[in-house]
DNA sequence: AGAGAAATATGTTATAAAGCACAAATATAA
DNA sequence: TTATATTTGTGCTTTATAACATATTTCTCT
């Protein structure tokens, strides 16, 4: 198990492990808890102390807030191997956001202590954060003006670019490879539940996708970015 | 005017200044370029390769994005001392957002390549820009759900108080540091300029504030803050 | 397998906010 | 100054989207 722990973080780890010097690596190694999540549980809740930096070793996350009349709006989605959680400990302050699977996930769980110390040693390091968050902020500007400006359509069809292009299609090279519930589509979206559902079948039959359950099968992925675009 | 600038920068940069050794003291004195812009005048725009960390030593700018049909999203606001302009450097991007100065502004631009050199050498810096780019991503969070899930009225008033805390009050103690045209006012709020007037209006009617042109008198901040929480 | 709960689907109604038109006031420039 | 453009203010109309109601289907648990 410990054997097994050490081969899962070397290589799971691997965007910021290279940057570590072997005794750095080794602090990050004992340190480290890596911690499963069943599918649809809590993995921090809002005004909770962030503790962890979190890396998403397998599975399917999704970062919300909670908003007015228990609509909550998806900030981010994130995928293996991201790493999440520690903005709100930079930034001194407790979690403004929520975490939670989407499904059955793995999670490497390094205490903040330990990387604030590292970062004071270790300027790549550094640089990793600082570059993960600019990044991060530019995102989050582009996506305040698609949720507030787009029209229903253009915003459903920029979220359905969005996993499509986040987490990819099945074998078959159209199906996108998350299955969100239309409430949680929804909630990317900007839109309410009903008005999601009745937005995707519109766009059934319009011929750009079909629906089975929560696959969602691209078919004309031209017309879905014109969409986004225009309207 | 060159001893003149010394003063200015010691002073001004103080946030970072303090973080430097004599030597990157005065590598940042000797590359730093002090620009003035006039009321209304662009900064940088979209696209723009981004070449400066820029610190505001006077005057007010606006950080926006074009949104569509031309209507703006102003992002956020700066006043004296921050700093802005770095994050597209960053992130390797060209910068996503335009800068404008609302009133005649002094603006200090020290070039990225130096601030990156630094950076990777001395951790308090590094520090410096994890701790800024992380709070602006969780204001950017909150932020977002503000715009999208309020209705007009919690959203114009969310934007006084806003204003009201970040430039504060003239020397009657109610009357608003900024003077902002009903448009800026929408495009902070994200409604059309005819709502930012309407609602406007309308709180005057209520007694919440009273207008002079551009000037905002803020009444009644206790019934602001409550339309800004429910409705 | 069957009961209850949750998620999905669809139609209808209500309403918040945009769009448009035009008037008045203010700022800018010749 | 006068002339022109810009900003502000108001009323009316239209439209996008939320809210509500009610089936229907699909999951979940005993």
């Amino acid at each position: 198990m410990s054997g097994n722990k050490e081969i899962e973080i070397e290589e799971y780890l691997s965007q910021i492990w290279t940057l570590l010097d072997p005794s750095e690596q080794e602090l990050v190694k004992d340190s480290t808890l890596i911690k499963h999540f069943k599918k649809n549980e809590l993995i921090y809740r809002e005004n909770e102390d962030p503790k962890f930096l979190m890396c998403i070793f397998k599975g399917k996350v999704k970062i919300y807030k909670e908003g007015i009349g228990g609509r909550n709006q998806i900030m981010r989605l994130m995928s293996p191997v991201q790493y999440f959680g520690y903005r709100a400990y930079f930034a001194n302050e407790a979690y403004v956001t929520e975490a939670a699977a989407f499904e059955c996930s793995t999670i490497a769980m390094i205490p903040m202590e330990i990387i604030e110390e590292l970062i004071m040693k270790n300027n790549a390091l550094a640089m990793f954060f600082i570059r993960e968050l600019a990044t991060d902020l530019g995102e989050s500007d582009e996506r305040t003006v698609n949720l507030t400006q787009k029209h229903i359509r253009g915003r459903l069809a920029d979220s359905l670019i969005f996993l499509l292009e986040k987490y990819g299609t099945e074998a078959d090279g159209c199906t996108i490879n998350i299955y969100l519930a239309r409430e949680d589509l929804a909630n990317l979206s900007n839109m309410t539940t009903s008005n999601a559902i009745r937005t995707l079948s519109s766009f059934c039959s319009e011929g750009i996708l079909t629906v089975d359950g929560r696959r969602l099968k691209i078919l004309d992925e031209t017309k879905l970015r014109k969409i986004n675009k225009f309207g």
